[in-house]
DNA sequence: AAATTAATTAATCAAATGATTAAAATACCT
DNA sequence: AGGTATTTTAATCATTTGATTAATTAATTT
């Protein structure tokens, strides 16, 4: 008889393990360069069981692609909607969180953003309220600066463009950077850890412009 | 009997179509997404003449993944390597040159990106010089501003990856850019040409930056 | 312990997919 | 025009790959 998601706490066993796997695998590869046999095997488990307990390809992935999108947005939207703390800050925490997520699944931004040009409809409707972010207090700070006249009146979203590019696009293009600026991992992962100061400041200095 | 490869510069027939439309659907969907099938489809020819053509699906993508980075690289590299002209005018000229590539192109940076991540050392390999551009004028001019205490003593990568986030980031994330903030494709271009203009003066912002 | 349910495996299917072949159509050459 | 080489097509292979099945083992219940 098919599972019918019991205990969904307890133990990490079979059901975990493939989840587990499968994030690695369609992390690194994509959905559609990844064989369910890549998935098995690295759970170390037999085929079926990935069918027995997910029924297909692809509601594994569709489980997977929620629960890394969500984990990535909750966090940030949290963030971002904080009252109590100012726009500068938020910058420097935004800034140090993401590097930091990043140094650790360096995967993600490039599986998401391939994963939405495949599908955009589809997993853009997924991340609930679309304009969530646009509303948030961030954003509201962000243009109540521009009516003070304290940083100059662009859109928010070249400000976002700028934000998400000069810190995930390192993260997106490593393997290119790796090899233009011949670095090694450690040097790689020094040069991010130098970001967390220097993007902030960058931002700051970019918002002034008039 | 296999054709050799005979009059590379002739008509745009058979061969060229097979081409256009395997360069479309690889830029698109990536090399594991793509079927022999739905390029033969693209181009409005029978299967197997791709195979009579090119062999094989692999050697057809070498051809196009060759081609693609070939024209990426040496249309920005010689910019950068030449003599005359100033450092901030290379700025200029390398962002409008590159957004206008990417309104018309918009799919290459994704498809790059994505390919170098699943075959790095491979493909890197194929870049010719790696170190090409670390040696290029337009970075030995940086080094002089350093030099001279006109703009911040950081490694010169920061600088390329500030420059190549802020404008390709926005293309690869364009859909969930797009949809965040309830863009129509107008806007989004507005946007896109507004940036060419704002990104090398906010790089400059950053630069002066202690 | 017996019976029932759940988990696991090996074997197999069916569809998709890259590639080939042999024949037909077209272009080329003298 | 006749002959040769090239291009194109339809049919078919062989392999890969997602999925299922039937049988076996392990766990749980009574």
């Amino acid at each position: 008889m098919k599972p019918v998601k019991i205990n969904a706490a307890a133990d990490p066993s079979t059901e975990e393990k493939i989840k587990i796997a499968a994030r690695s695998v369609f992390h690194k590869k994509g959905y559609a360069a990844t064989r369910t046999r890549d998935i098995a095997e690295e759970a170390g488990i037999n085929l079926a069981l990935l069918n027995y307990y997910f029924r297909s390809k692809e509601k594994l992935f569709d489980i997977i692609m929620t629960e890394t999108m969500q984990g990535f947005l909750t966090s940030v939207m949290f963030i971002l909607n904080d009252e109590k703390t100012s726009f500068e800050k938020k910058i420097d925490i935004i800034v140090v969180n993401y590097i930091d997520l990043l140094i650790e699944e360096p995967d993600i931004p490039l599986f998401v953003l391939s994963e939405l040009r495949a599908n955009p409809e589809e997993l853009i409707s997924r991340i609930s309220n679309k304009k969530v972010l646009m509303k948030s207090i961030f954003i509201m700070q962000f243009q109540q600066k521009i009516k003070e006249g304290k940083i100059a009146p662009i859109h928010p979203l070249h400000f976002i463009m700028n934000m998400l590019g000069m810190v995930v696009f390192p993260f997106v293009g490593s393997p290119m950077l790796k090899s233009i600026g011949d670095l090694k991992p450690k040097d790689f992962d020094e040069l991010m850890q130098q970001r967390k100061k220097l993007i902030p400041k960058w931002v700051n200095a970019m918002l002034k412009i008039k």
